[in-house]
DNA sequence: GTTCGCAACTAAATCGATTTACCACAGGGC
DNA sequence: GCCCTGTGGTAAATCGATTTAGTTGCGAAC
């Protein structure tokens, strides 16, 4: 739709305009200053005794010559580099690349640009990663789900740390509210025998929402059994991890009724391993996970699930950490803002059975040889567990 | 573990390294010039007269003051931004996370770094990020399932694109070996009478692919019936869009064993639909997805699907991009590289039921009354041609 | 005693924009 | 005639590094 234009001004008919023009070059064409151009372009106060005929000259051929300032130039000039540093685990595994997203549409939208590392929970590539981000002037820090230390001398926002640190904004979920919200979903559906799978001893929210789950569970009343606790171990993100976790739940022979997950990508590894030893979800063993992915609701059985608002969460990082930029070092910023969880109730809760599941027979089974590659049996055994349970 | 050694040097006792040194500060101090100090920072053949021991005072105070290059000012200079630009349709669906993971591994281990902007398939959007990426001079792009238009003056790879463009390298899968995994796989298992999700219209790979399967099918002597081919429509990257796709699948009254779906998302969404329906998978019904993101594995059943690989398509792309960069830009550069796909059998297939399935009751059901946001009946007089067939 | 060559550096230009400080000229007031 | 105030600009410094083109001083060669 924008044809050549070129024959225009003879020229540069030659010249396609792959080259940028510099302001100098534009200036020269113009037989004016770099200086006039400057303060035109940036409608600056200083050019208000430039006659609009003289503006409109130059505008009119900067738009001509499609010029386009350079931008590190200025950004070398303004010391400023228009561009925040983001750090994650993990791009590929949902939980980032949703926070990613909220980051990107809030910045994209003020003229910011971001550069992204993954550091796999590597506390030298963290290290490595900041100072480069460093180097390259990022004006501010996103961590998500990785731990700061001190002396970063940049603004940083951190998304589900909870350690204070001097210049660290964090921004958490309300882990009391989470816990109680699983927690109370379930005590209503009649579970009282509720399994845990904790989360990774290098993640975030381990601790603080395991203590939330604990309060929780004195408020409502509920025994947290040690047997009934296990924890996830492992860096990767696939839901091996759940599976390995409700393994061990089994095996240890105490019986549940139902399971809070640390994510629902643990949880839908743990309905893996449910299945395969013949317990059914909902109806046997109800699974609440954690977070809320985008493929969460399309499980078989869809997952109940506490959603975090991550796409927010991103979106809010991106927002008072530009605030915070905007309104300069010396200024006071918040040190703590909290974001809501939901309770997503779907298809893997129902009401408990009354009839007390013992699962003691599994751990004679022991542990598969191999896990392995994807192979093994499950819904074809799901019709068996009634009978077998003799 | 590093504490505060600043009383080794009286000036800047008071002063924490919190910003950082310029060249000419360090020059100052050490009563050089600045060029001597870049020569020997850079290791330059020039400062091959410089003496040991003057290199050795200028690295080592380089060390102690932690001393680092403006990359803006190198980048200026150099007129280089070790930056390239990434383009994605979306950041949060897997495909492109996956893809960007690729990307980055390659990348920052070759100490460039990457912009990425997300345009939602917009054409605008597209085109204006394009232009802000050209302005904060990244080097090269890289287009993930993204168009490009001629004229974008800078190096491009593009993935999963199949247009020739002047500047582009394509990378794009084998869909014919594609296309002829998943049917043989199929056909080895006794399915003759087999359904196919199409892609959006927008999405890259959709026509590609969709002959590729049609030859497959002509070489395998399978049939394609026209009522049971349906298109993914909308924007969303939930299965939902699968969902309504299968819908319609069982809708049109025409009986089959096993669906071809054209990405794993999807074919979650087609396997819920199937099982609304009373039908099971894979014993009543097969499915074969497309991709093999990370929840491919633990849905239930667990996917077969073909093998994107996606990671190493990123890698590759990246790889390509910085050899053209380095190569300059009048060098020759390849048009297209392929990769090739994988099946992995996983359970949502086996084989075929011997008696015929005859899904017309479900027409009578007819769709729900709110698919919501993505409503659409798309294929209503499909579903008319049916009934007024009479 | 020039001159050449080399060691050991440095001044200055450059990248491209921004910004401060200044200049030249016109017109009005005293 | 002199001063003052605008107009309508421009020259030059600056951001921080790189790079080209020198410079200085000294010992050796002729």
């Amino acid at each position: 739709m924008s044809r050549k234009k070129t024959s225009r001004n003879g020229r540069r008919s030659k010249t396609l305009p792959n080259r940028p023009v510099s302001l100098k070059e534009l200036a020269g064409h113009l037989d004016l200053s770099p200086t006039s151009l400057s303060l035109v372009l940036n409608d600056s106060p200083a050019a208000s005794s430039i006659p609009q005929e003289t503006k409109d000259r130059i505008l009119t051929a900067a738009r001509e010559f499609g010029y386009r300032p350079n931008f590190l130039a200025r950004s070398l000039r303004a010391q400023r580099s228009y561009t925040l540093g983001v750090l994650v685990p993990e791009l590929s595994d949902g939980y980032s690349a949703m926070v990613l997203s909220g980051i990107e549409d809030h910045l994209l939208e003020k003229g910011y640009f971001y550069l992204v590392a993954s550091h796999r929970h590597d506390a030298d590539l963290i290290e490595q990663y900041r100072r480069l981000l460093f180097e390259r002037r990022v004006e501010g820090l996103i961590a998500v789900d990785t731990p700061c230390e001190e002396g970063w001398s940049l603004p940083v926002v951190a998304i589900s740390r909870h350690e204070e640190r001097e210049g660290v904004t964090n921004i958490a979920l309300d882990h009391d509210r989470a816990a109680t919200l699983a927690l109370e979903h379930l005590v209503e559906l009649g579970h009282r025998r509720i399994a845990f799978i904790k989360g990774q001893v290098f993640s975030s929210d381990t601790e603080v929402r395991w203590q939330a789950v604990r309060d929780a569970a004195l408020r409502l009343d509920l025994l947290v059994r040690p047997r009934l606790v296990a924890q996830l171990e492992g860096n990767s993100p696939s839901p091996e991890l759940g599976y390995v976790a409700a393994r061990e739940l089994l095996a240890a022979g105490e019986p549940f009724t139902a399971l809070f997950a640390f994510n629902d990508v643990s949880a839908v590894g743990a309905i893996r391993a449910f299945n395969e030893a013949s317990y059914r979800v909902p109806e046997d063993i109800s699974v609440v996970g954690f977070d809320d992915v985008y493929s969460a609701a399309y499980q078989n059985p869809p997952l109940t699930t506490v959603k975090q608002p991550l796409r927010q969460m991103g979106k809010l990082a991106a927002e008072t950490l530009l605030r915070r930029l905007a309104a300069g070092t010396g200024e006071s910023y918040p040190k703590l803002l909290t974001v809501m969880p939901d309770l997503i109730v779907r298809q893997s809760t129902s009401p408990a059975r009354t009839d007390v599941i013992c699962n003691s027979s599994i751990s004679q089974a022991g542990l598969p040889p191999e896990l392995s590659k994807q192979k093994m049996i499950h819904s074809s055994t799901r019709r068996a567990s009634l009978e077998s349970a003799d």
